[in-house]
DNA sequence: GATGAAAACTTTATAAG
DNA sequence: CTTATAAAGTTTTCATC
């Protein structure tokens, strides 16, 4: 089932799709070039196979309230899987936590949240990452422009 | 036109949408409790309002070829608003490049990367972002594992 | 791959309680 | 807000070239 190497068409076809994941199947087999019925297949192909995970809307952070985005890297005070696994999944289900990443080189974590503000981080600093048990160090980058953000470009 | 607030059912209705965002306006007010047609209103002032800043497929970095992210910060040798701009844009325009953040702090700008292992890294250093002038240092992170990636969630 | 057709469902608009 | 209606369009399946 996941044989078949992607050919032009389809990758027109997640280009369309990740551009405006709405796009009906008419629209879309216009636009990729191709008649509605093998433009159907095709996508539930892509779905099937896991090349689209799936659909989302794309949210707007300012208007929610969190207009800044802050970069937190941590360093942890033990390095066993157990203490690694458990920070990681303690900062994945907070809420104003965007990314969580392990990582290799200086940090064992690299974390983007969203925050109102220099009081939203700090009371996100205090109420929830110092919370948590097992950080040595930490170093925030705040930012202060995003020039662009996004999945991964279908490649050529 | 931007003068409600959001209320209880607006917040369902994104984090409906968040989860797909190809969910029919029929099945989307059932699950957010409120008869098709006010449903319908509500999501088309969301959208309206920019709350909802558009939809898009979530697409597979790993499937399309390029499993490993690298976080990349640079420091520019120069910093007017030329230079600084300038640099930032031709980052934006490579399509490896996932994110690239105006940042405050140690580096000008913080930059992720999507590739194919460390042959794909070395190439993209080597042929694109070594290539853009006026980059005094910069520093690597490999990731090893992304436990948390998405949008902003919707406060309760 | 293209076409065409049919049933089920969705979208969009409008009107009335 | 709800319910109801209705035309236009979309989705999905399926048979055929």
């Amino acid at each position: 089932m996941e044989i078949r190497p992607l050919d032009d068409i389809d990758r027109r076809i997640l280009r369309s799709l990740q551009r405006d994941g709405r796009l009906g199947n008419n629209h879309l087999a216009e636009e990729v070039g191709l008649s509605p019925s093998p433009c159907w297949q095709r996508t539930r192909r892509l779905e099937a196979e896991g090349y689209i995970k799936g659909y989302t809307a794309v949210l707007d952070q300012e208007k929610l309230g969190a207009p800044e985005t802050v970069i937190i890297e941590v360093t942890l005070n033990r390095h066993d899987d157990a203490v690694l696994e458990t920070f990681g999944r303690a900062m994945a289900e907070l809420p104003e936590v965007l990314e969580v990443y392990l990582t290799t080189g200086e940090y064992d974590y690299y974390i983007k949240v969203a925050v109102d503000g220099t009081r939203g981080y700090e009371e996100f600093l205090r109420h929830k990452l110092y919370r948590v048990p097992g950080i040595q160090h930490s170093r925030s980058t705040f930012t202060l422009r995003c020039l662009k953000q996004g999945g991964i470009s279908v490649p050529a």
